[in-house]
Order: C-alpha cells, then sequence, then structure tokens
DNA sequence: CACAACGTTAGAGTATGGTCTATGGTTGAT
DNA sequence: ATCAACCATAGACCATACTCTAACGTTGTG
C-alpha cells in the first residue's frame, strides 16, 4: 500500500510517517518491477512497527529508542549481544518508570494537600 | 543569597535557574536600599519552588504546568476557582499518569518476550 | 587600583519530535 | 490532453526545555 493507505490504517499522518521513515523506524519498499515511478510501498510489518511506536511513544521511549529495538527486531542490525544489551537497557528503562509511580503519588498528595488549603481558603 | 549560591544549594545551574526565573516560576528580589548594583536575592522560599520544579518535572509536568501550580500556590494572581481548576487539572494528569502502568507493564512484557526469542534464537 | 570572580541582559544555539511548504514528477478518469 | 489527486525530496518552521556566548557592570582582596 502507499503512504496514503497507511497514514489512513495507522492514524499517523503522512508527515509524520516520512519523519519515521527518515529517523530509520520504517522502511518503504520500491517496486521498481511494476512501476515506473519511485513510489514507496508498505506492507503490515510497517502497520505493526508503526503501532509499536505509539505505544513505546507512549510510555516514554525517544524516536532513537524505538528505532534500536525495532531495528534489533526486525532488521539483523545487530549481534545477539548487542541486541540483548539494547532489550536489557529498556526494561531497565520500564523498572525505572514504574518505580516513579511512588513519586507521581507523592506529588498527587502534594496537589491534594494544596487543594484542600485552597477549599478552606487557607490559601 | 545570590544566584550562585541558591545554583550550588538547589544543584540547578545558574542559566536554568535565570530560565525559570524568565519563565515566570521563581521571582528574585533587588535590594535597592542595600546595595548600588541590580544583583536579584532569593530567599528559602524560591529553594521550595526549585525543588518542587524538580519534583514536578520528574513526574511529567511541563514549565508552563508547573508555573500554573506556583503562582497558585505563592501568588495571589488566580480567584479560588481558577486555582481549584489549576489542581484539579493538574490532578486528573496524575491519575492518567498512574493508569499508563498498565501499559509500562504490557511494553515490559512484550520486550521481555522479545528478548526471549533473542536468547533461543528464534530471533 | 588592578583584576579575578561574580553579577546582568539579550539573544544565539542545541536536541527532540514533529509539522508544513515549495517544487516538481506520476496516475487515472474524462 | 488535461486536471485533480496523488507521490517524492529538501528544507524551513514550531514548541519545549534548556545551554551557552557576548558584552558589559560590580565587588572585594592584595
Amino acid at each position: 500500500m502507499l503512504i496514503n493507505e497507511i497514514s489512513k490504517i495507522a492514524g499517523i499522518s503522512i508527515h509524520t510517517i516520512r519523519f519515521y521513515e527518515k529517523s530509520g523506524l520504517i522502511e518503504g519498499k520500491r517496486d521498481v518491477s511494476i512501476k515506473s515511478n519511485n513510489y514507496f510501498h508498505y506492507d503490515q510489518e510497517t502497520i505493526e512497527k508503526l503501532e509499536f511506536i505509539r505505544d513505546a511513544k507512549s510510555v516514554g521511549f525517544t524516536i532513537r529508542e524505538i528505532g534500536q529495538v525495532i531495528n534489533a527486531w526486525y532488521n539483523n542490525k545487530y549481534t545477539k549481544d548487542e541486541k540483548l544489551s539494547i532489550l536489557d537497557e529498556k526494561l531497565l528503562s520500564l523498572e525505572q518508570k514504574l518505580k516513579e509511580i511512588k513519586e507521581i503519588k507523592e506529588m498527587k498528595n502534594q496537589i491534594e494537600a494544596f487543594k484542600k488549603e485552597v477549599l478552606n481558603d487557607i490559601c
């Protein structure tokens, strides 16, 4: 499928898809044998990648990090050890995010306490 | 205290402190009565604010959002209703962040599954 | 009184993650 | 053949959150 179609399916703008492609997260293929143009063709795998990008972004991974994971996953750009090192790094940062829950709860308490002060006209 | 001192106490660079001041998060006072210069003086309250900024940043609040909370807290720039509205907004986004834990755990499972594949040379 | 160490402002530069524009080629229906 | 609707690339532009530089004034110790 062409960029317009995958954009609609994935719910991600054409601009952003091109940005992800430039960033090395996804890769369209040119079908020289069939067409005279240089249009990029995208497949089901690209849709999966775009879904992964969305999920990974929502948990706070950067484009660079997402690129590492995707390229460890789909391409063979890394050795086994490099892949494991990348994945362990990401697992560690996810553990870190889970630990931040405590901080989020503390911030909630702090803001709730302040809200009570405002409600009681203390502040 | 002057900017150099508060920078060291708070562990935040002079540049960043000036950036926070420009952004309306903190406010130094000029002591015209005592000094002929135009140096800014900072107090204990500013240290508290800088600590709050650090905490709030770490849970994902933007400078703009942090500024709203600080200015609701320390200044009287907002009416009671405005204050409550700002605080409720922040509480809501904290709740949202707590809900994202599920997504983080899912991402962890996904990456762990992939790690197993790599370990077993499936991928 | 020199001079290092500190203070000020204005504004430029950086990185991230998009978002958009200009320019030009391709396709497909009428 | 023409024209809307699509595709491509390069590069400009935006917001966020810093980070740094330039140019210049102030302070305090030898």
